[in-house]
DNA sequence: ACTACTTGCTACAACTGTGTAGCAACTAAC
DNA sequence: GTTAGTTGCTACACAGTTGTAGCAAGTAGT
């Protein structure tokens, strides 16, 4: 259930292991421990020896990535730089973390694990960014906040599986993502 | 690998099994066949009477799904109806299927067949909607409509599974899903 | 050389899921 | 009443996955 702590170079281990698991799992979620160890040239019983059972592996790479995903947007500095600027910087960060951690940050974790709450002062963070651009008129007055969250959450996840992702520069990408948040695809004189 | 054909009221069971299946799998998509019958209220072997295998289930779900997204999509009158109209139009028949067929519509078809196909057909006719949506000036020149029409799909996934899908009225989620299409969440003035 | 640590390998037990077969029972049609 | 069709149930064979244990071998530090 969870992880075995071990030594040295161990470590060394545990990252191959933890991130051929993501390489793998996000191609098929329900891939065996054989196919894990394999894309991480270990044996799979190096793998059992790390992570007691498959959950606590998933565990792991969940709370993995929602560590680095809230490094990225302290990076950002959400709550004190002008609210423009932030939103494009965690965008941006956030962009790097989700194309290498796509598996372990989409799956849901488990209420009232680490991972989840990490995942909750994120989303608590981008709330309140949201509600500073709104104050700063960035934002139409009428829309939903939740709505311009889960939108750019929807947003960002489009842009980080596309193929794109590869072979494109963050900042591109981040670009289409804020512009789309904010503009949408319409002419301004569009109306429905 | 095929479905075994049968008489009468089995259509019925058919049925039932397809929405029970659709049901579970969209929780949980690896749920065990016995998970699946269990659920339709039938036996397991009952289940394997109508599916020889299980991908043989999964495929028909993806069919069936296709099948209905494509009638959606038909009664929208994509290629007559002004563009606008039919994008409206298109969108809530196409909220309404994916509300209840979330699982089978996401998980992506196999290569070849008849689902593929289908869908494939959906997004060409998409495609050409959104290419009328420019000429008509609704859609802005600079836009990429890939990214457009990727958009469009995030906005109605995100729609269709959110909590809000059951208890408020297809009119509302359209609305919202082509007003943020076009418009985004800023105000005209905001700028990257 | 000795020690601690780690790994690969083989083997094994337990469990789960899948697909098939046979049989008794029920239903509707004729 | 007979028949065809359908279902539930039990049972079984088979595959694959998970988790554990033991042992030989390799490496690094002392």
């Amino acid at each position: 259930m969870t992880v075995r702590p071990l030594r040295s170079d161990a470590e060394r281990t545990v990252r191959t292991i933890l991130e051929a698991a993501e390489r793998v799992l996000s191609r098929n979620p329900s891939a065996s421990m054989e196919a894990i160890a394999a894309a991480a040239g270990v044996a799979r019983t190096t793998v059992h020896r790390r992570f007691a059972t498959r959950e606590a592996l998933v565990t792991t790479m969940k709370t993995w990535a929602s560590r680095q995903l809230a490094s990225a947007v302290d990076d950002a500095r959400f709550d004190t730089a002008p609210p423009l600027v932030a939103l494009y910087q965690a965008t941006a960060n956030a962009l790097q973390v989700k194309v290498s951690w796509g598996f372990s940050m989409n799956s849901a974790p488990a209420d009232g694990s680490e991972s989840d709450e990490i995942m909750a002062g994120v989303v608590a963070s981008c709330d309140r960014l949201f509600a500073r651009l709104q104050q700063a008129g960035v934002l139409r007055d009428d829309v939903d906040l939740v709505w311009v969250r889960r939108v750019y959450y929807a947003l960002l996840h489009e842009v980080a599986q596309g193929g794109d992702a590869e072979k494109t520069d963050i900042d591109t990408l981040a670009t289409r993502v804020v512009d789309t948040l904010l503009h949408g695809a319409g002419t301004p004189t569009a109306q429905l």
